[in-house]
DNA sequence: GCGACAG
DNA sequence: ATCTTGTCGC
């Protein structure tokens, strides 16, 4: 049994050239399907995020695993390793994918669809975190980000739901979604397999009253508590 | 050339 | 992301 965790090194080497994993990003775009498998509706969902410690010379990444009906978790693991490069906009996946891909393959179970913190294809290539995720990984995934990295959008309503296509150059790449009642809109995209309108759907269904959906607020939580200093 | 810039 | 206490609002 070959885990979808265990992918090959070339798809996220990092070796201090940006024109080439720039290069390598455009040609990963290539290979993301922005349409919904036919199929049941996923019965396991993932969340996962990242976090450092040292002063950022470990990155710690947290994985929850819950049912996609309840989303009550099923399991929560963490991986650290060295952190190796630092941190680039646009080329936050070679930085983190690391430590996410060792955490995931901690998992009892293969995910359905992973939520990620971060975005999808709402990149300057249209390669995220989440899409760089599935792509490697041949898994669905979401990207779910409280900022945008590049694109603009109209004013949304107030409440929880309403939203607001992201645009960038004359494209749609994601949705600005008010996921909770007057809160800041998160940016939701396709990383894998999934389509805009589904991605959305997704995420609202994993709310549970929160800003982020379920999976990723309880990776979020694993990922950057400060040791809890008891008495 | 001057900003902008996920986490 | 991380460094950090109190404070405003539901």
């Amino acid at each position: 049994m070959t885990s979808p965790f265990d992918v090959s090194p070339e798809l996220l080497a990092w070796d201090g050239d940006v024109p080439r994993a720039r290069r390598l990003q455009s040609e990963l775009a290539a290979r993301v399907r922005l349409h919904d498998d036919d199929g049941p509706e996923p019965h396991r969902v993932a969340g996962v995020d990242v976090g450092f410690e040292e002063g950022g010379a470990i990155t710690r990444a947290a994985a929850v695993l819950l049912d996609a009906a309840t989303m009550q978790p099923l399991a929560e693991v963490v991986a650290r390793l060295p952190t190796r490069m630092p941190y680039i906009p646009g080329l936050l996946s070679f930085r983190e994918l690391p430590a996410v891909l060792a955490a995931l393959a901690q998992l009892p179970h293969v995910p359905d669809l992973i939520l990620v913190d971060g975005h999808g294809v709402a990149h300057p290539r249209g390669l995220g975190i989440a899409a760089h995720l599935g792509v490697i990984t041949g898994l669905p995934t979401i990207g779910v980000a409280k900022k945008i990295l590049v694109g603009t959008h109209d004013a949304i309503g107030p409440s929880r739901g309403e939203r607001a296509p992201l645009m960038h150059r004359g494209r749609m790449i994601g949705t600005a979604l008010r996921s909770k009642d007057g809160i800041l809109p998160l940016i939701v995209s396709p990383g894998h397999r999934v389509s805009h309108a589904t991605a959305v759907e997704r995420v609202l269904a994993c709310g549970r009253g929160y800003k982020l959906p379920e999976p990723t607020r309880l990776a979020d939580r694993l990922a950057s508590r400060r040791d809890r200093r008891p008495l």
